[in-house]
DNA sequence: GTCCACCTTCAACCCGACTTGAAGTCAAGT
DNA sequence: ACTTGACTTCAAGTCGGGTTGAAGGTGGAC
């Protein structure tokens, strides 16, 4: 059965992606070359565990080149100094990222309850509704983005 | 005294942001159009809460384009209507940005502590260290990036 | 009256993370 | 044989969020 070689396409649709995500994610190195059948990229199963772990480091505030920069290390002597180093680092980003981001949850809360006329009177629009923030670091210059619908 | 009109390079200062961003955010419409002297943009002080503003919501997910619906808001009747709504949209969002940020967080916990010798063995690359994530859900494609030095 | 820092506009560029399009290859089905 | 559909490569485009550079204006100190 094709229990053991996956297609692209196949890689995709089970990983919820696109095959152009695919290529380009080979073309900088967070996923390595692929084995080819006359021309054609086939994969093993375990390659959906490494997009699942790439698609959670990238919503943890990975960049692909720190990502690489793992795994890289993952297949290597000394993988898990580097790992241990790399993780060290980052981890004071998430943690003021996940600050922030309770801050925010609070605001947002306490505006889905507003009842202000004008929100120029509102208090969350004064300095006090988010003061408590650890406001602009130099060493993090944090963006989170989403588009919901 | 100049305590009332501050010019770009001075909000710029204070904000600790470029004046290519204040100009940038005006262009957009997340700030408004800036009174004159002889050409020269003057704020008030209030625009350093503004900007604050701006900061923490991007911080939080906000895009800029729903950062400016926000504060268009803001100015006009319903306001509170409309604040309450984009909040109660985007709660969910965060909610989840958060949790996924926790799980990293977790992951990289265990991350730095870790000590296997080939990391292909390590746990923290299975699927069961971060199975326990909300996975891909259609309604966000969350992007968190940082770069911290 | 000119020097200087600071301001102005506008267009172009940069970056990361992809997506899209054109042109071609390959294996299977009819 | 030929069509179909999924694949290939490579270059170029897109999008958000800015930054950079050229060319010029303004006003206060000397």
């Amino acid at each position: 059965m094709a229990s053991e070689s996956l297609s692209i396409g196949q890689v995709a649709a089970q990983a919820g992606i696109r095959t152009s995500s695919i290529r380009y994610y080979e073309s900088v190195g967070v996923l390595p070359e692929a084995d080819r059948v006359s021309g054609q990229r086939r994969y093993s199963p375990e390659i959906l565990t490494r997009l699942g772990f790439i698609d959670i480091a990238q919503q943890a505030g990975f960049s692909l080149d720190e990502i690489r920069e793992l795994l890289d290390g993952s297949m290597q002597e000394q993988a898990s100094d580097r790992l241990q180093d790399l993780a060290r680092r980052k981890l004071p980003d998430i943690e003021e990222l996940i600050s922030r981001a309770e801050a925010m949850k609070g605001w947002l809360q306490a505006a889905g309850d507003c009842q202000c006329p004008s929100l120029d009177l509102c208090v969350l629009f004064s300095d006090a509704a988010h003061s408590s923030l650890p406001s602009k670091t130099e060493t993090q210059r944090g963006v989170i983005s989403s588009n919901a619908s």
